[in-house]
RNA sequence: GGUCCUGUAGCUCAGCUGGAUAGAGCAACGGCCUUCUAAGCCGUAGGUCCCAGGUUCGAAUCCUGGCGGGAUCACCA
């Protein structure tokens, strides 16, 4: 079924028998052929000299003639040096596409359910501020992530974690309990997550006054960060709120009942969603516990000022703060707890963790945390770490205020894409109601596509004014290749033609209709790629690489009216399967497609 | 200072487990709308793949050492 690996088992074979040597599969190397050579595939015969001991070219050439007896679908090879050059017959080429045509899925041609449970944790909003740009780069990895395993035959759960408790809650409860006069999301006539922002920086303004009139006073800075009074309150504000103190627990009641709802708009803009939300107010004490029972078993221990700890030294690490003095959780205290109840619902054969790289410490820590309290399947623990969003000033700060909004931006994209559209004024004319969905669809592609062709891993710059662009390797690109073949279907249709089951084998193919089928059939590998390095780049980079050939195609050949009535019907056929590729590509990308634009 | 990530065209990024002459888009310049959607297509120009060693038939890719950028090492999350 996989011609490449069918390929590499027969040139072991010709090793054997020509060279009587036994190789293992590993040693051959298959690779597309370049464009500028003759053929489809090509052996790297350098590796298989110290088999052949004989120069490379009598060892392509020996090799080649044995590859083209025994495989029915190489009619021809070339050798330039060391490079057996091997030509596919286009018969081959043919029956792939009339063979994908009666799959409802190109992929699922290629995978089986291996019922492989995976939970993919990410968003994992605070609920004291809006999402910003950061979080739509982490959202739309997840999303994107989690369907690309799925397309893989995993069993995939998307988890979001609430950070709905903590000390940076508090400060935006204070701030609006002292500040606020009780206004309201609703009273204001703004998003709940936005209003509650406001109070969170509203504190930190606050708060870095107290620090400098303290410092005005001959405090040393270190102190005066911890003795600031507004701080203290919020302290004691979490201290009452862990011992269920009921005007506090009604008041974040309140507020995160706000921010969510907000959250939720702001996810359904995205279309981004969850299978399964966890809150850590709700799964925090389970995390203590832990924490109680690894003192116990002498893995963790207590300090003389009442805080606890676990070291890590051993492992080169330092120790790690597990319980404050005063007996409150931070972090990661929460996420043993959460770790936990996870493995508890799910039973899952990997965790992957959607978090920022600048997380990779307290990560590596969590892991060893959970083997030392004897979690047999903290091995499958798995932070997917991405790099930050930068903006051509720097690094965004948020409580400096130097953020990019995510509604913000979203807006703005919805906005550039009428812009855009009104001047292209190819759709001037449709109903309204199809003219907001278009631009909303072509807004967010270019969203979406902008940030999930880069390698995850990687930082990226984000200029807000030039960085999305509209045209050339964008989504809205790749949007319009896909309405153009809508619109030739139409046509077509028109024309009385139908898209033919079976294309007829001897018809010979150009260049182009040879590369746009190999895109197709290197389809299935980008997507086992893209799932084991857990990247959607490579997905999107494979799709804009199909779009871009298609287009050019698209301009040097007609379709509907070629030469003759069988390349009429493989055009069509081939045209097809295009579209289909890219409906499930973007798919994996979480991108809408226009039927027109 | 320790650890991790990163360095490819003016800018944003590709470049698969080492393979043939280094690839796109944007920006610049020049063409193409009477022909299936010009959000397109064609062309020109643009490179010390950070530097130096090493591994080998072959290195942007792997190893070592530098240099530059970022993150992290909190009783923040």
């Amino acid at each position: 079924m996989n011609l490449e690996l069918k390929i590499s088992e027969k040139v072991a074979d010709s090793v054997r028998q020509i060279y009587k040597h036994e190789i293992d599969l590993s040693e051959i190397q298959i690779q597309r052929t370049r464009k500028d050579f003759d053929g489809d595939f090509t052996v790297v015969v350098f590796p298989l000299l110290r088999y052949s001991k004989k120069p490379p070219e009598q060892t392509a050439e020996e090799i080649g003639n044995f590859l083209k007896e025994f495989i029915d679908e190489i009619v021809d090879f070339n050798v330039i040096k060391g490079f057996l050059n091997l030509t596919i017959s286009t018969k081959f080429w043919i029956s792939f596409l009339n063979s994908i045509h009666s799959q409802e899925k190109i992929y699922s041609f290629y995978f089986s359910n291996t019922y492989e449970k995976i939970v993919v944790e990410f968003s994992s909003p605070n609920t004291n501020k809006p999402l910003h740009l950061g979080h739509i780069r982490n959202n739309l990895l997840g999303f994107s992530i989690s369907r690309i395993f799925e397309a893989a035959g995993k069993d995939v759960a998307k988890v979001n974690l609430v950070n709905d408790r903590g000390i940076h809650i508090c400060k935006s409860m204070l701030a609006w309990e002292k500040w606020g006069n009780g206004e309201t999301p609703e009273q204001k006539g703004v998003k709940g997550d936005h209003l509650v922002g406001e109070y969170y920086v509203k504190f930190d303004q606050v708060y870095k006054k107290q620090v400098k009139e303290l410092i005005g006073k001959g405090m040393a800075k270190e102190e005066a960060e911890q003795e600031a009074p507004l701080l203290k309150e919020a302290r004691d504000m979490l201290n009452r709120w862990e011992k269920g103190d009921e005007e506090v627990v009604s008041l974040w009641k309140k507020m995160n009942s706000w921010v969510l709802q907000g959250f939720d708009h702001t996810y359904e803009q995205l279309g981004v969603s969850f299978d399964k939300e966890y809150f850590e107010s709700e799964v925090y004490k389970k995390g203590k516990e832990e924490v109680f029972r690894g003192m116990e078993q002498g893995v963790i221990f207590r300090k003389s000022d009442g805080s606890v700890w676990a070291d890590f030294e051993d492992e080169d690490l330092d120790q790690k703060l597990l319980l404050r003095a005063d007996g409150t959780s931070v972090y990661i205290t929460q996420d043993i707890g959460t770790a936990i109840q996870r493995y508890q619902d799910f039973t899952f054969d990997q965790h992957i963790y959607v978090v920022g790289n600048e997380q990779n410490y307290h990560f590596q820590i969590l892991k060893l945390l959970l083997e030392k309290l004897g979690y047999h399947w903290a091995e499958h623990l798995y932070h997917l770490a991405y790099g930050m969003v930068e903006l051509p000033e720097g690094k965004m700060k948020s409580r400096e205020g130097t953020v990019v909004d995510a509604d913000y931006l979203i807006k703005e994209m919805i906005d550039t894409a009428k812009e855009m559209s009104g001047k292209v004024g190819k759709i001037n004319e449709f109903p309204d109601e199809e003219r907001e969905k278009i631009y909303r669809q072509v807004g967010l592609a270019a969203l979406k596509y902008f940030i999930l062709k880069v390698n995850p891993k990687k930082n990226m710059t984000f200029d807000p004014k030039e960085s999305i662009d509209f045209n050339g390797n964008t989504g809205p690109f790749i949007q319009y290749t896909y309405a153009r073949i809508n619109s030739l279907k139409d046509k077509a249709q028109d024309a009385d033609l139908v898209v033919s089951d079976s294309v007829d084998h001897s018809i010979n193919l150009n260049n182009k209709e040879i590369q746009l089928i190999k895109l197709i059939h290197k389809f299935p590998t980008i997507i086992e790629e893209a799932a084991h390095e857990m990247d959607p780049s490579i997905v999107a980079n494979h799709v804009y690489e199909i779009a871009k050939e298609y287009n050019q195609f698209y301009h040097e050949y007609s379709v509907i009216n070629a030469d003759t009535y069988q390349q009429t019907e493989l055009r069509l056929l081939l045209s097809v399967q295009v579209e289909k590729m890219i409906r499930e590509g973007m798919w994996l990308l979480g991108i809408d497609l226009p039927q027109r634009m």
